[in-house]
DNA sequence: AAATATATATCAATATATTGATATAAGCAA
DNA sequence: TTGCTTATATCAATATATTGATATATATTT
């Protein structure tokens, strides 16, 4: 009566056994992502000691400089979409960047309702001697992981977010 | 002067193209884990909206219902080294826990110094209650992967731990 | 027995994080 | 112009999360 399951059905089909096999490969998926989530927030943030910085505000400063953002800002409404949190939760974020001067909210000159948050002349100086620290981070963190294996990893979280994304 | 540096040295050697192409990698891979956390702890504890639970209980609610530890119980010290967070944090979520009958502390019979943690019948109970959307909510977060490649990720989320957590 | 180490707990400060409700200002459309 | 939508902000409640300092009880070692 029901159609057959399509190969990305949220529910597929599966034998008893199978069923079980496949439940204890995602709950420990699942855990591992728990974990290193833990293990980047506990340590990253230590990385950031000589900065007094947090992951969240590494991953915003991150956000602001990229190239094509660096000069033009970024709204917080695409801050939210990027980074995937609450705009509660960023405008407390931001708040606190704005305190040290690392970022600032200009006016959007294309729409007055917007305002783009952009790096101060102090912010990217940070931002560009956080990135030393960083890479030893990283270093640390991928050391057990080819340098492919690393490739493979972010596709796979790619997709992984995805199917976590569904609003 | 300096020994040549081995496979799996916390700072390789690279060409400075390789090391501008390596950190994009390594950027995206973390910022693409910290996105995958953003959504994992939002959505999941929306998923869990029936039980009023969020994903850090879950979590603990799972690491006690393991067949191996379900009757004795998981001492705090170990709570700790399997969740990879504060001692003062869990003290907190175990509080909130045992405010819900869901979990008690008792007295470990082999060290006095020592508080084992259990579910209760109840805990159990709602853990059972709680697979279903788990699992729904595993089926759709996976979907985007074959199972074939969600093992692959299990692999790799567990090397990317071991890096991470240097102490 | 005394000193040391371990296991847990507690208190405080700070920074994330969520949801929900409310407010204000600006763009846009009927 | 009136009304609807959008963009941001704010206030409150609750739950994570960290570090650091302190306290208590038990175990172990000297």
């Amino acid at each position: 009566m029901s159609p057959p399951a399509a190969p990305s059905d949220a529910s597929p089909r599966r034998e008893p056994a199978a069923e079980a096999d496949w439940f204890e490969v995602a709950n420990r998926l699942f855990f591992r992502l728990y974990q290193c989530s833990n293990l980047l927030h506990k340590n990253g943030t230590r990385h950031m000691g000589d900065f007094g910085a947090t992951t969240q505000q590494w991953a915003v400063l991150g956000a602001l400089a990229r190239p094509l953002v660096a000069t033009k800002g970024m709204s917080v409404k695409d801050l939210i979409e990027f980074l995937l949190l609450s705009r509660q939760n960023l405008t407390a974020v931001l708040d606190r960047l704005e305190a040290r001067a690392w970022v600032e909210r200009v006016k959007d000159p294309e729409d007055g309702r917007s305002r783009l948050i952009r790096l101060t002349e102090d912010g990217n100086r940070t931002w560009q001697a956080m990135r030393g620290p960083i890479e030893a981070f990283y270093n640390q963190a991928l050391s057990p992981l080819t340098e492919a294996e690393q490739v493979v990893l972010v596709q796979l979280l790619d997709r992984l977010k995805g199917g976590l994304n569904v609003v």
